[in-house]
DNA sequence: ATGTATGCAAACCATTTGCAATGAC
DNA sequence: GTCATTGCAAATGGTTTGCATACAT
């Protein structure tokens, strides 16, 4: 519930991840976990960067991409490649799984919590698999634009970097 | 039914979309079609590019890139970004929408026909946008990285590139 | 003591962009 | 004749890599 209780599980649970993969517990590890469950919603290597330095904690960027794919890995963080050229990450220990709407005019990106999506009679046809999470991406025009396309008439291409 | 039917119909859909947006019709453009409408399956730029300058066809990556830009917006293409660092693309006229799961392990990519999953009631929740089309990627590990992971006892980072 | 992890800077490479030449209208 | 489109080559920028140094074990 509250918040320090979750970062106390995501630590731990990365405590765990990195004993059984005999990996090293480095400060700097558990300061990018920590940063990373302070962020609301999405957030790229740019914001992440930004945040641990404005903070205070100097790390580099190699480091960044080391460490975030040892969180893909064990699953307290999840990777987004919503169209544009960066790609975006969530954590995911205490975050529900919920669908994105992508809008092809303005490349904003909405979240919708899932509710009955993923049905027993879906999982069953992946049971030879061992998945780990889903993403569902919907792609379309949010209101805003559909309005825009109709009073200009012209294309709206599709989402374009920054 | 037949492949002649399919890319008349596909060139059709595209030279209204060219018209209505007053986009010229060059023979660049409709080449580019109907390659990769000849395309099994997901490909990505430098399938493309070769695939077209193998079989004789000379066309810029520039023009390859701003066509697959207009083909996505009336939408006879499907962009897909799966955890790698290309992008790929699918034909999307004639081509049944369906789920997408991507092994961490080893970035195979395989696909299922989507049944029910997009029922009526989870249309409604969506009601505001235009919704052109979604993708689900489901991401997991595969039989066989599994039981390698099982054997190796070691981790299978995330993806990589190529 | 050993070898993994970090930080820096350089390298990489898919994609984008600028611009002169081409050709659709 | 206009101006969108093409092709080329150079630029961009997120991500990766190589290597010397630091530090977890």
């Amino acid at each position: 519930m509250d918040n320090i209780k979750l970062q106390e599980q995501v630590k731990n649970e990365f405590t765990d991840y990195l004993t059984l993969y005999k990996h090293r517990k480095t400060p700097e590890r558990y300061a990018i976990l920590e940063h990373i469950y302070t962020i609301k919603g999405h957030f790229d290597m740019d914001l992440l960067f930004n945040s641990m330095t404005d903070s205070g904690f100097r790390v580099s960027r190699a480091t960044l991409y080391n460490t975030i794919e040892l969180l893909l890995d064990c699953g307290l963080v999840v990777k987004h490649q919503f169209g544009a050229n960066v790609s975006k990450y969530e954590k995911a220990y205490g975050n529900e799984n919920h669908d994105h709407f992508i809008c092809l005019g303005c490349g904003e990106v909405k979240e919708y919590k899932n509710s009955n999506l993923f049905t027993p009679a879906q999982q069953k046809r992946f049971q030879r698999f061992k998945v780990s999470y889903y993403s569902l991406y919907i792609y379309g025009m949010c209101s805003k634009c559909q309005r825009q396309k109709n009073n200009i008439k012209s294309n709206n291409l599709p989402i374009k970097k920054k």
